[in-house]
DNA sequence: CTGATCTTGCACACCGATGTGCAAGATCGG
DNA sequence: CCGATCTTGCACATCGGTGTGCAAGATCAG
């Protein structure tokens, strides 16, 4: 950058402890969202010590974490939309599923945490879509009018967690997570269950391997 | 006890700093739920030390305090049982609101933290009761078929949580935080939001003030 | 092989929290 | 008023965590 260059390349075991860090990170604070950084070290297979060589503090590494995981989030969520509002909420919900299942214990906490307002360019978009979705489903008689669409909206915000939090307790699937996630969403927009239920058979590409309608 | 007896009866300003302290962990702790001892006791007009004159250990006050909570909400919940599964899942929406709704921000924390085994004997019956009805009502073909009982009441009592994180956001008044976790227990329940809302104009007394069905 | 780069192991300072000991003081009961 | 009871203020120990400094060693690039 300024005047005196590198004397020689970085040793190529630095960037791979650098990931592995990472990556023991997602592991640990997956299963205890406190662990401490020691913890993180050590299943990484270094020393709290080594760890300051990589990251100038702990909360940085927290954050390019997060910052990681919100950048999938954001593709994925951009990656496909539907017309009728019922659906894109369902196809909503897939899709943030996806790619939040292998992470479960751990997006409650990032998303309610202090981490939260640097994810938030990707949690604004995702409430506003499903503000809108849910405005329009209001509209079109397919989805609840009897509350505001912006309470709609974290209801089945809320619902999500639920069953995030779930499946982390019952180990559930990930397609069965899919369609736990869809069909509480849909509960909260108030859809009946046999509405629900009635969608997810008419779209099965929701549960499927990989779709992209 | 044994054989010593006091000589004198305690100050009766005991008593009453013991009460301090138990209601203001009760704001405090509501407010933040990580909130020191030493705002606790400042909070009730006494020290940190002053503490362990009445409570032995931090944890000893946060137990009693959910015990305290725990009791009234089992009075609450044996209170009243209507025969209509689906009533009667609105019901304990209500019953158990009105016990828990001025220590919002508390509550969670409480059931998911440490002293949720404390108040087991509490929690158990209320979840087995949801689980029959929601049995019941899927044997009636009122509530949802698509889910395991079991299930389906862990998703609504993770939208009564929900609700009770977006009342304590949003400051819903009472009246509108009964309506809530009944809409969404409900939702999560399978009805429609049709049929939700039919319910509530049919049973008016669910959002009425003092009402004992 | 040489030397830069990375890791380690120790040390330390710092922070915020809980829990104790003890003496002096304030407060209330009889 | 006397004395038991409660509160205070201080010091101290303990614990677990983060962040740094420094020297010695391991590791890899050239």
């Amino acid at each position: 950058m300024t005047t005196a260059a590198r004397a020689r390349a970085p040793r190529r075991d630095a960037a791979s402890n650098r990931e592995a860090l990472l990556e023991a990170a997602r592991t640990i604070l997956n299963r205890d969202p406190e662990a401490s950084l020691d913890t993180i070290a050590v299943t990484a297979g270094l020393t709290r010590r080594a760890v300051y060589g990589h990251f100038p503090s702990r909360n940085t590494l927290l954050a390019e974490l997060a910052d990681r995981g919100a950048a999938r989030v954001a593709a994925a969520v951009d990656s496909a939309r539907a017309e009728d509002p019922v659906l894109d909420i369902a196809l909503l919900g897939r899709l943030v599923w996806d790619e939040v299942e292998h992470v479960r214990a751990m997006t409650r906490v990032v998303v309610h945490g202090p981490l939260r307002e640097r994810i938030g360019p990707v949690l604004g978009p995702i409430h506003e879509r499903l503000v809108t979705d849910a405005e329009h489903a209001a509209r079109l008689g397919s989805g609840r009018d009897d509350l505001p669409a912006e309470l709609v909206a974290r209801l089945i915000e809320g619902a999500a967690f639920t069953v995030l939090d779930e499946s982390a307790r019952a180990d559930l699937s990930r397609t069965e997570g899919r369609r736990l996630v869809i069909l509480a969403g849909l509960g909260a927009l108030g859809l009946s269950w046999r509405e629900a239920h009635a969608l997810l058979e008419a779209n099965r590409t929701l549960l499927d391997a990989e779709a992209h309608p």
